[in-house]
DNA sequence: CCAACTCATTGACGGCTGTCGATGAGTTAG
DNA sequence: CTAACTCATCGACAGCCGTCAATGAGTTGG
């Protein structure tokens, strides 16, 4: 029996994926690759990133990214968490507050696949 | 008065970007990456792109696309329509099939958007 | 111990969209 | 001209998701 039964899932950031016109993609391939680009194709996670890597020491706490984004804290909430389990953000609690930096190389795994130079395998 | 009053847009995909981590976002910037973004996080349209790549002479028509997709015919048609409308694809109708290929540097401009090394603005 | 603060969670709602069957529009072969 | 073929469009439906107000959970200061 595992003592940790949490929900932990690898983050798809991680999952994903031969780049995609390496030739056509199987169902699970492009699921994964959808399933990340997914997350970070809306404004407001567009605008957290660039937010965060602004911000002084290349991150913030929620309560600073509230206001300048211009949504319920709540719903602010809800983006870093999407973020975070997808495996664009690292987290860190400190205090009452809780500090959020970019994950390195989140970003480029989904560059890569986007190549659109990728050697054709068929 | 035009003649041609359709309603040809410009494809999203030459609308974008600055890169997501030059800085905060305007959210004019973040809903015009993102809705590029949308339009391949999906993953029948990522399998579509593949699949059109490994066709010879790197061209497809629909009815050699709806079978090993395994969606129907409107689907796959729903799905090139948004593909070409954003820009993805380029379209030659020759007798009574549609051939789609690639646009070139439409992926290139996403993945320079998403440039985790992009030089701060501020 | 209590009040204030920061953040996450819950539940609800509305809009968006991926999917399909049915149908229409254009093209070719006979 | 007609039948068959290719593709696009339409209308409908279900599921997903971004948003918020209300509330809960954990932390700090006095």
């Amino acid at each position: 029996m595992a003592i940790v039964t949490s929900s932990m899932s690898t983050p798809v950031i991680q999952l994903c994926c031969p780049p995609v016109l390496t030739g056509p993609l199987s169902q699970q391939d492009a699921e994964q690759l959808a399933a990340a680009l997914r997350v970070i194709a809306d404004p407001a996670r567009l605008r957290l990133l660039g937010l965060i890597k602004s911000q002084p020491n290349g991150e913030a706490c929620t309560c600073d990214l509230v206001e300048p984004l211009g949504l319920s804290q709540p719903t602010v909430s809800h983006h870093m968490k999407v973020l975070f389990e997808a495996g664009f953000l690292e987290r860190e609690k400190r205090g009452r507050q809780t500090w959020y930096r970019l994950a390195p190389d989140s970003l480029s795994i989904l560059r890569d696949a986007l190549d659109p130079n990728a050697p054709q395998l068929a």
